[in-house]
DNA sequence: CATGAATGAGCTTTCATTCAT
DNA sequence: CATGAATGAAAGCTCATTCAT
């Protein structure tokens, strides 16, 4: 209880594989303990990742993430500190996925129209790609972004989603086809609103509403419902 | 001792206070018992509402509750049984204001499109005015819909809100301004989701699109993207 | 881990026993609760005592004081808060206990040397009798007064030992015994540290010496050798 | 690997620098290796008094040594053992110092009341100046002696100070101005725990007695106190 | 109808120590 | 001589729940 210093939590800090062999003098059997170090730390991360997905943060538990890793509760704090910082660490990376994924979508400025929808589908089956997306986030904001809000990283990733939006907006305007007075950041608020809302709040929904919103016809019907529903919102003419 | 029967794990049902004096010959001894227990219960109800609001259902303790409520642990699993019934009481509940609200919309079906927009304003407003009821979907879906599942008074809810975007929608499209193939089920959904999200998530999108999204300027601009985007997902000639 | 208030850790506060039938309408049910509850309570403070005594306040576990007590750890926190609260109790309680005793003393102030005398064997004894006493300053001492600073009944009481001391040595000057430049506190403190240094530090005394300090003989010589010291250390003759 | 025997528990006994060259065939890079073995073993040492003095040994954590001593767990095993076998080495070197002090005292054996003073003085200041000295005494005793039993080196050391001490009472019995029936450990005892017990359990008394002991006056003051009362208790006749 | 005491399982975290290079 | 990874036992504490009047 009593500590000298304040003690700042600090984690191991594991070099990042494949670096270690560069380092010159470090003996063969060193970077081999690197490389199962970092094969242990990415492990608990899968596994947190999996487990606070499931239960959230709260019901989620050291123990199980530690039994999931194969490993035991005491790694988690020898490579994280804290379950909290853990957590941090998997919305971080989750993040840092969708974002990489964003990144990937290749759409062509030539055709804002398809761009858009592309970028829509895109995210609709991210979403349904990627559950503890979705559920990552709503425990974080169950908690009021309690531990987002401490993430040095999180405020330097931004979505490259909303810059590639800015693009297609402009051209679509360059082009006629769409509005000038639409912000790219409402577009993005939009298309993760409609998909994300759908998918996170189903259980409730299909109570209230009587209806499995989760067969097979319905995730498509709902997938065409937002394509309209996103370019009508910033369309000049409806198509015919 | 209790006055009734050897309860195992049925919790205490109350009648409604007025409604005793027609139970026959019970004194007004009586009577007065079961108002007090009736506020008791009320308290507690109350109590959980905020306490569930606050921190979800795993992080809201039973002892809060008793402490909110001014009762004692033990009242709880008297009236209630657990504290998961307690919770799914608090849904119902949630949802029956949400219910008896939607039903009070004033709305006049010979102006659809001020009729719609009637509608979209009311959500949002009841969301900013009822922030625990979006922290207690968010939390029921993360847990999977566990409690909402075994609520039978759940699946007699049904949104009134739907019926009435079907009235609103069939006149539109009669009158000429709304197009025929939007499910009024589906509208309501958009309409819930586009105001749900951005308020149930802000958490996490003011870090990641670094923007306050809940100062007074960006709360009334969103309201007017909201019914921007709504109506322009029914009409069948764009605004200009 | 998320708390509501910041809630203070208030334990259970139990009426003091035999307060309980005066209350009136309560049950005899309800005074028989309280009386054990009470024997509960004084059963871990006195096991606490015991295990602190004998360990100090870090090594002194919880289990081993719910276990000497016949309770449940649960119970130490629903009496007493923490730990914590629990050792500061267990000091609060010690002292009281040394300050009744010292205001038992019986002294003749009209035989100042005797009367010095007869407290400074009471003290002597007090801390060979209460061997407990010793460690738990010890620890607390050791700990940097953490516990004690946060005992509001701590500071209100101070030691009656001081306040005769003051009379007798007052009587001694009026008599041309004793010198008149002696501070009452200066002499407390001179009589503590005299008997309880001997004995709060015998074990590394013993083997720095190379002598057994807890001998019968030993421990009576030491008694005539403070005893002796302390006179002198007020008296305006000598002794031959 | 390590280069020599296969060491099972016995902690590394390195030799004092400078006499490693006296050992023969051994390279000029041993010698450095062997210098750099010693600072580390020191550095821990060093490290272990400080964060042993500020907590005691319980609350001492091991890493807060090695944190401090820029080290790793790991070599506090290497060159220790034992948390507990460190804590040994700790005392044994504080015990050591304080020997190594005494026995520098200047005193004039001609003038025995001022050569007392001088001594009463020396022990006052040097617990002043060594505040670790009282914490690990204290922190020893309340764990019952354990380490220092097992030191052998510890049996050994015998304070100069009492022999300095028989020498002065010898001499002012000499010259008739002590008294001859005063021992001289007794004496020892007395020096020892007039200052000790004053500091080391100011914050106790400092809670009960309603006063600040630490202020500057207030330590002048104990200190004239203590030299007045250890005088009076050999004096033949109190100076005028 | 209400109360306060009691319960036991479980949770996060800490710590001294050892393994494997 | 040094390092970082791993270990397992245990500690303090919390929580939902039930007992006994």
């Amino acid at each position: 209880m009593p500590t000298d210093t304040p003690r700042k939590k600090s984690p191991r800090k594991i070099a990042a594989p494949g670096r270690s062999g560069a380092e010159g003098g470090r003996s063969k059997a060193h970077a081999a303990t690197q490389q199962r170090a970092h094969k242990t730390r990415e492990a608990i991360l899968r596994a947190a990742t999996r487990v606070f997905a499931r239960n959230g943060f709260t019901d989620g538990k050291v123990e199980s993430i530690s039994r999931l890793s194969g490993t035991h509760d005491r790694m988690i704090y020898y490579y994280f500190g804290s379950k909290a910082q853990l957590f941090v660490e998997v919305l971080e990376t989750a993040y840092e996925k969708m974002n990489e994924a964003e990144a990937r979508i290749d759409i062509d400025l030539e055709e804002p129209v398809s761009a858009l929808t592309t970028i829509v589908h895109f995210v609709w089956q991210y979403y349904l790609d990627h559950p503890e997306f979705i559920t990552l986030l709503n425990s974080e904001n169950l908690l009021k972004g309690r531990h987002i809000k401490k993430s040095a990283r999180a405020s330097e990733l931004s979505s490259p989603a909303v810059a590639i939006l800015e693009d297609v907006l402009r051209s679509g305007v360059e082009k006629g086809v769409f509005r000038a007075d639409k912000r790219a950041r409402d577009l993005y608020i939009e298309i993760a609103a409609l998909g994300y809302f759908y998918l996170s709040n189903h259980y409730t929904l299909s109570v209230f509403l009587n209806a499995d919103l989760r067969g097979k016809g319905e995730l498509d019907h709902w997938k065409s419902v937002i394509t309209d529903t996103v370019l009508r919102s910033v369309l000049l003419k409806l198509p015919t």
